[in-house]
DNA sequence: GTGAAAGCGCTAACAC
DNA sequence: GTGTTAGCGCTTTCAC
């Protein structure tokens, strides 16, 4: 079907070689050579046919970054990171969502596009150690995210418990006592909320207050309708919490919707602290305070460590990096009630 | 490096090809060959190379989606369903940002990734008819959004002028007559914005009322940042605005918050009309009354169109085909106040 | 039902 | 500098 080396080689009347210098900028190749060759290459509209060398360098120049929803503007906004980040190595991103079920993580770090991907970032809910040593593949991978795996491979999180214990500090530095922990999943101690939720019963236990497991809520998932329903469940049950720290920002951000409905004020009656700083929580009418990972960092580090392996560098063993993070404090905790300031407000996302 | 068809077949003691009828289920073989096959691939661990295959073939079961932005939720979300409905077909996705930049607008319509990818969906900005027209590439493409082409492809879009003279209608039923239009770009008449800002021209002109193009704010993006300058901007200039029809809800929300920032109640002072009903337009504190487009069936039509072309069926030739799409009407012009809807509000975001 | 051989389009050795 | 050749791992005729 399509027009081949080959083709080109016998337009031009030369060798197959020949056009290959030329489609691959060898430095051996005469001028008048090159401009013959390239009319050829014109007149017959050729394009290399990727697959055919990639098959040939037994590497495509892809890597996967498999997340569990895009929805989520937290990943949505990593994604972009680490296909910028990819870029620059010349990398071309492949992003996958596993909709948060186990089989798919399972299918994305098995056989799955076995020899089309170079290397996997993979962002696993569900995943088990187990499973990951039963891994078959041989590509590099790299995780992602709050669980902490004893597998050898690559795992890139900020430190969930120390982040989360400043959240709370922040909350008891405020008066706050009865500080409720929105997003865990119930007997589920291995899900990613329980890193942050360690964090909320550690700071509350340092600061002499015995943690009432009551104030825990159980959410289904981790969108805003959970953190709604789970204040709503809160309210119902008859607790009256004076400040909330959410598993992430769409949890909070559904938290706080529900509290303005109920008559609770924001920050005053009720303080409220998300996770993941994603752009939506500085422009709310009630701004959100939020941990904030640094998300430049988390994509840069997977995938430099990502091609570091790839390239063959001798790289050291598997290792647990931690990006840096930092509080943002805004409105939901009575912080500076400015808005946005102007660089953090002044990026802009596309139309459509 | 890995393990081949080849050395399957030595240590089964069979042919390649029968190894290859194993792996590809063929019926042919007997129940004892197979067994004995499948062992030896279980001892080897081998896993088909698909880039063999793909090259074989001649086709990979890899499309693109090339947006401008995924930090912004409407692609994020769109996204998401155009995963889905290619896995409904067997299709992987690779999704793509072009970052709103037309040199990578043309780099993914032309030769990029040639013969990696299938098929593409693209939602342009900066292309022109002109670029399309000089299309090298013969894969399939279909485009998305709201630019329209005179060149030779499906084109899939809601009717965007309709659609935003029903958002301007919905405002001037409810008594507003000063309503502005945030999110055209000056003299780039055939930008994004062009249909929803003729829209807004032609639903005033029909209400008898002359269109006040000093209501009209040039914004740089499309993003948050952008709503709340322009809203800025306008009230500096002593603008006094009764409703705001934004170009999508990025720009509505941050307009909404600096309305807010600026003692200006919604609706009751201003209404706000978005477009593109991202999940978190149900979900701040005054919720967004916006354009819905129908996500789904976007996705869907966009898939099953170049699906179709791919396996060779005889297709009509391009066409503009136009989804559904429909009015939301929420707090922030004075719909129903009642919040999210449970049946709305029930999908929820996986977590990190 | 299974085997042998050709070839998808390309690159990397190696000759000339 | 340029041409020739041998595969990368797979599927696909076509024999047997």
């Amino acid at each position: 079907m399509g027009v081949s080396l080959k083709d080109v080689a016998q337009r031009a009347g030369v060798s197959i070689k020949t056009v290959s210098n030329v489609v691959n900028n060898s430095p051996h190749v005469t001028p008048q050579m090159r401009a013959r060759v390239q009319q050829a290459i014109d007149e017959l509209g050729y394009r290399p046919n990727l697959t055919a060398r990639h098959l040939r360098k037994g590497r495509t120049g892809i890597i996967a970054f498999a997340v569990p929803e895009l929805g989520n503007p937290y990943f949505a906004e990593l994604a972009g990171a680490v296909i910028d980040a990819a870029a620059r190595h010349d990398y071309t991103v492949l992003v996958d969502h596993t909709a948060g079920l186990r089989e798919r993580e399972l299918l994305v770090c098995q056989e799955f596009r076995s020899h089309v991907i170079d290397g996997l970032i993979l962002s696993p809910i569900h995943l088990e150690t187990a499973d990951l040593v039963a891994r078959h593949e041989t590509s590099p991978l790299v995780l992602l995210g709050e669980r902490e795996y004893e597998a050898p491979y690559d795992q890139i999180a900020i430190d969930n418990v120390a982040a989360a214990r400043t959240a709370v500090r922040h909350l008891l530095d405020l008066g706050r006592r009865r500080i409720t922990f929105l997003g865990s999943r119930t007997g589920q101690e291995r899900q990613p909320a329980h890193l942050r939720l360690r964090g909320w019963r550690e700071e509350l236990a340092a600061a002499g207050i015995t943690p009432d497991e009551s104030l825990v809520v159980t959410t289904e998932g981790y969108g805003r309708a959970d953190g709604a329903a789970a204040v709503t469940a809160l309210l119902e049950r008859g607790e009256r919490p004076d400040a909330v720290f959410a598993y992430n920002d769409l949890i909070a951000l559904g938290a706080m919707r529900t509290l303005t409905e109920r008559g609770l004020r924001i920050p005053e009656d009720v303080a409220v602290v998300g996770f993941d700083d994603i752009e939506e929580s500085r422009y709310g009418a009630t701004t959100l305070t939020t941990v904030s990972p640094d998300k430049q960092a988390i994509a840069r580090l997977a995938v430099d460590r990502l091609v570091d392996r790839l390239s063959g560098k001798p790289v050291a063993g598997p290792q647990r990096i931690r990006p840096g993070y930092r509080l943002v404090v805004r409105e939901s905790s009575g912080g500076a009630g400015q808005g946005p300031p102007p660089e953090e407000g002044a990026r802009g996302a596309a139309g459509d």
